[in-house]
RNA sequence: UGGGGCAUGGUGCAAUGGCAGCACACCAGCCUUUGGAGCUGUGGAUCUUGGUUCGAAUCCAGGUGCCCCAGCCA
């Protein structure tokens, strides 16, 4: 296998190693620019990989740079917890900066402009400056400030900084072309008046430079060859490239990407606010909440969400990824490395009518069946059983061969069984199924070469272990939740979470916080912070594809 | 009646003038002590019209459709 051959490549690695090839850069420098103002979600592991990934194949560097220009926003709790999340998936950087390292320097570069004349302080009103912006079809108006000398614009821009002007009163502008086709080229505002303390500068500042002066200008200090975002900042980037033509300073150069969406998940941090401040989810990290702390807990690991932003891969197009596609790819890894458990999730009663009394057996079990070094584990077996409600059926429908009476079918590392009889309650609901058991088939062979169609899973009833099975579905109903005119909150799937009592086998009783298991015939599972003693609580991470669901709708 | 961008199976991504391919999904079969996993196979796509060319998904021209932009958010 060759490096080359299995190397990715897309219009960006292209333009990179086609820079590096003109000589245009002799290094490569990448970094990742969140906005400490929320938790990381999967839409920016896209962004994250593309940033770190192009820095690594390149031999070059990647700094952790958080974009903390609004003090109104932004928390030390978010910068942690992006750092955490970051690390978390594998990502390694040079070292974090911050927007608000800048300031002071940033701020002296404004004022070069303004010396240059390239920028004015404006005394509309917010309300004024929207209505002299023009509309997308129609040009601007110069505003009655624009051509201020060089010297009052100094003036009142220091007195700006020394918090003299209430919030909204005066902005500085770059100077630009109010008659420009591109609206953020209209006089874009570079600062404005903010008496907010801010998360790392304190009140030092009353004014706040915006995002086009700053993440423009903090690439080009940081000697950013490459500043790689999402589509919607391609209006920005004749505004990206203004700034430092004027200013004389290192160009950077930005290319965008279609940002990732996935099918039946909102990505807006807006709407998943709205979903924990409403109640619809516990918490941020609710595991059916697309952020980085909610898959971790669910039991997603860093591998599938790597693999699967790998597989999604990078274009232009806009573009919804399919959903079914990340959880592909968390089977296969988890696949390859959960140990095997047996839990029956909704019990249905099993006496084995002709197997003795206060025997108890120990039976081998696999741990994985993919993984021959996990070795196997001893289950004990006794007369009175649980299985799923689901694998047994009075009237089975067609094509359905788990037990029912006059049935056999086998107890995975146990016995064959056949259904005798049921005993049911007084609304006719079974609540007892009776079997006899084959002393001959024991470990789950038949020594005549009987075959049965079914194997299923089972717990011994006085052997197993209570615990809180919570079941995870999508949230929303819509593939695109914000489809239509009702919104997303329209669409919230009522089944999202189903809480159950399941019995585990005795090996499950008190697992470590985060260990993940395959409980057989059903999917991966992740043990919950909320797990107590004796008691843990398992997060269905994916479910194992359902053959069975597939006939069964078919059939009818 | 502006500017910027994008159109390839159901979905996502390739093919860089030379046999339209990969993954997921779907369907059929094989195998199976998980109706899991695995294996094999089938079907299905170049937005449209015209042009250049021996040859066009790719180049050119027109059309159509979709996305983004009028924050003192990022």
């Amino acid at each position: 296998m060759s490096d080359e051959e299995t190397k990715p490549s897309d219009f960006i690695r292209e333009a990179v190693a086609e820079d590096l090839k003109s000589g245009r850069f002799n290094y490569v420098r990448t970094r990742l620019p969140p906005e400490p103002n929320g938790y990381l979600h999967i839409g920016h592991v896209k962004a994250f990989m593309i940033d770190y990934l192009i820095a690594k194949e390149n031999n070059g560097e990647l700094i952790l740079r958080f974009d903390d220009t609004n003090p109104a926003k932004e928390e030390t709790e978010f910068v942690d917890a992006i750092e955490d999340d970051a690390r978390w998936l594998g990502i390694q950087w040079g070292k974090v900066t911050y927007a608000s390292d800048y300031f002071d320097e940033l701020y002296e570069w404004a004022r070069k402009l303004v010396l240059m004349g390239k920028a004015y302080v404006d005394d509309q009103t917010p309300e004024e400056v929207s209505a002299n912006r023009g509309t997308l079809t129609t040009s601007g108006k110069n505003s009655p400030y624009r051509d201020r000398d060089v010297k009052e614009n100094i003036d009142l821009l220091e007195r700006m900084k020394q918090g003299e002007f209430p919030d909204g009163s005066r902005i500085l502008r770059a100077k630009i072309d109010m008659g420009h086709p591109n609206i953020n080229m209209r006089d874009p505002a570079m600062y404005r008046i903010i008496h907010q303390p801010h998360h790392r500068t304190g009140d030092k500042w009353k004014i706040y430079p915006m995002y086009d002066w700053t993440h423009g200008q903090n690439d080009s200090m940081e000697g950013i060859t490459h500043s790689l975002c999402s589509l919607e900042y391609e209006n920005h980037r004749p505004l990206y490239e203004w700034f430092p033509e004027q200013l004389g300073v290192f160009k950077p150069r930005q290319i965008e990407f279609a940002r990732l969406n996935l099918s039946y998940t909102l990505m807006s941090k807006r709407k998943l606010r709205r979903l924990v401040e409403e109640k619809v989810v516990k918490g941020w990290d609710d595991p059916r909440m697309p952020t980085l702390r909610a898959m971790r807990r669910r039991g997603y690991t860093a591998e599938a969400i790597l693999d699967f932003i790998n597989r999604v891969g990078v274009a232009k197009n806009y573009s919804v990824s399919d959903v079914a596609l990340l959880e592909s790819c968390v089977r296969e890894d988890l696949n390859k490395k959960s140990l095997r458990r047996m839990a029956v999730l909704n019990p249905l009663k099993v006496v084995i009518d002709n197997y003795p009394e206060g025997q108890i057996e120990e039976m081998d079990a696999v741990n994985n069946p993919e993984d021959p070094t996990a070795g196997i584990r001893k289950i004990p077996f006794s007369k009175v059983l649980y299985i799923e409600q689901e694998d047994f059926r009075e009237i089975p429908p067609p094509k359905y061969y788990r037990l029912f009476p006059g049935n056999e079918v086998r107890l995975r590392y146990a016995y064959f069984i056949k259904c005798m009889h049921v005993v049911k309650n007084e609304n006719g609901e079974v609540t007892e199924v009776h079997a006899t058991y084959d002393p001959s088939t024991r470990g789950g062979d038949s020594l005549d070469g009987r075959k049965v169609k079914s194997t299923i899973h089972w717990v011994s009833a006085d052997h197993a272990n209570e615990a809180e099975i919570r079941m995870y579905d999508r949230l929303f109903t819509k593939e695109d939740p914000e489809e239509g005119d009702e919104g997303f909150l329209s669409c919230i799937n009522p089944n999202s979470l189903v809480v159950t009592t399941g019995y585990t086998e005795p090996s499950l009783v008190s697992p470590e916080v985060g260990s993940r298991y395959q409980f057989e015939r059903q999917g991966y599972f992740c043990v919950d912070p909320d797990s107590s003693l004796n008691r843990p609580v398992f997060n269905l991470t994916v479910n194992l594809k359902d053959a069975w669901a597939k006939i069964e709708k078919k059939v009818k």
